[in-house]
DNA sequence: AATGAATGAGGCTTCATTCAT
DNA sequence: CATGAATGAAGCCTCATTCAT
């Protein structure tokens, strides 16, 4: 339905010619824009606009509004594997969990990721690429989870005698549901609820 | 700015003039179209032909496309109540719960209702109107689910010793975030799981 | 375009089979919406509701929505020939003038004759059926007003030495002025202005 | 509800970025349509098709179609001020009420202008934007006309001993009674009536 | 006769995408 | 490279008109 790629230098699945984060200033910016207004509800200018770049800027980084999408939840994998890394590294499990649980909820105002993940998963419903990736994340995050669990030094303690396998299913279930419940919040602060 | 509105049968909280039942078919094949593509993606016109009806019609029944949403919202709280009220009078606990986790598996396809209700929360988070009406489900969910447990003869057994409330929350917790996952399911089974 | 005619008996120019004066009811409840919305902006289902009857039943008395519009052309010309029998029997030329000018104060709130006749110009502009009535009744009313000056008693004081053509056209010209500057005043009162 | 906007070069009272007088050519091809079927028959293709441009173009130039109505006003209001300005340069008293009695007839086919006029008036009954608009026109024409005939220095011999005001107002009322009935020509030619 | 449910064409408007500059 | 003017398909909604009851 959409066969441009005649004669521009680009087109392939994320190349960064010239600026080489201008692609993450737009993924950046688009985020944003999801957050508030929804993946479809969020126009190219919207998204423009936000990155203060020209709407034909887009195009040069991004095949379509698709494949915008598509990156958002390309990057959100990524980050979320870098967590799971940074969590790995955690002297103790608590300390661990304390970086897996809090991450969504630092770098940008944490409505914003929550609002974000739901519209992926959303998505995902309707759009297999979407949710092969999504997918891909939940099996990552648990597997990492659960070795994660299994190594820890303190396991026994942490777990009350869960297997690593039912503890990193019980987080992740939780972390679930609470960013889900996380788009219903106000405006109160809901900073840490553990 | 345009106050005709002579005698469209609809505005009040749902009457349904002459044909009693038309506002649910209109509901149905709204489910389905928006379980589909999602609420925004899905156009009048998909849920008209779904419906077997005429585009105009539908807006004898609905002010415009939001008051079908809301209409729907609004509904999946009165089968969430109901699905309440049924679990509440099943001689058993585990009966009890056995209704509440498999009710929104049973009546559709349980992709379909999934997927609505994913896209519930991701429109609750950029409608206030949603998000009160998911709100008050919750609330109503967890505090008759809490009631429920605590008054079941058989609970001390069953929850593992665990307080009314905080079991409530674990199963809350936990059928939400299946809800979740239910979207990425492929094409398998997926049916029972406990 | 528009050819029904099949069955029914009636469609030909203006018939009152039941109720006699059902047309005469809805004419009048069209001079109000037309005159609050305008020919075109006002809906079938305005006039029905202003009329205090369905839809459907505007059918019956009138082809289509065109039809009403002619109708009320129709009416507006009897009832400028009224008005010109009412004046040409009046003792002096001053009371006949008087009636002339006050007429389309009287009867309905004057903001209500002066758009509908304002719109019934525009309309004119480019419905070549309601030009020639406008035309008549434009014709109709110079000559009835010209014969009425040249054959009133009183003529030579109150005409200022003008000729009855030359007087007449200044009334007319004056009075459809001042009708289209009717329909900019505001909320006050504009009764007699002379 | 809905606020980006990021861009567009319209909204405030005429920029014209880019193309210097699209908005000119756009409000031309108006004035052709709005004539020819109204302001509210005309639809935005119809103009967009006489402009020679996309619809969604008309919309990088004016809000919606509300604000191509008002700013045909606008510019009726302009030029109305630009024709009593040249007026006021004109060296006799005669030759100015030339210049505002022809004004009307010369840009365009008279019609044309005369149509857009009452329909202008027939909107200025429900539209008290437009009615404001119209009104200050008047207002300003009635005074600049005041105006020119009490300094113009043949006044006495013109004015037939009329008073500048009497006879502005004479001069407005049989202008404005005249286009009237302009729209009720058919194919004549009605050049000439002083 | 009378109703008003039903239809569907058509109008306004938005927005992803392209392309000349 | 970058811009943003331009396009036009598509979506929401209204309304004249018909027709079963």
């Amino acid at each position: 339905m959409n066969v441009h790629s005649s004669s521009k230098p680009m087109s392939q699945p994320q190349q960064e010619s010239s600026n080489p984060d201008r692609r993450s200033k737009i993924l950046d910016a688009a985020l944003v824009c999801f957050a508030k207004r929804g993946f479809h509800q969020a126009s190219m200018h919207d998204i423009s606009a936000e990155a203060g770049i020209s709407v034909g800027l887009i195009y040069r980084y991004f095949e379509n509004k698709e494949a915008v999408i598509s990156a958002m939840a390309d990057r959100h994998k990524k980050e979320i594997g870098e967590m799971l890394e940074r969590a790995r590294q955690a002297p103790t499990l608590l300390e661990s969990l304390e970086i897996l649980l809090t991450a969504h909820c630092c770098e940008n105002e944490p409505r914003v990721i929550s609002a974000f993940v739901v519209d992926l998963y959303a998505e995902a419903s309707r759009n297999p690429g979407v949710a092969d990736l999504v997918r891909d994340v939940l099996k990552t995050g648990m597997d990492g989870g659960t070795e994660l669990i299994a190594l820890a030094p303190d396991t026994q303690n942490a777990t009350h005698g869960l297997s690593p396998t039912a503890f990193a299913e019980l987080i992740f279930t939780r972390t679930t549901a609470l960013l889900m419940f996380d788009v219903l919040r106000q405006k109160e602060t809901t900073a840490a609820e553990r």
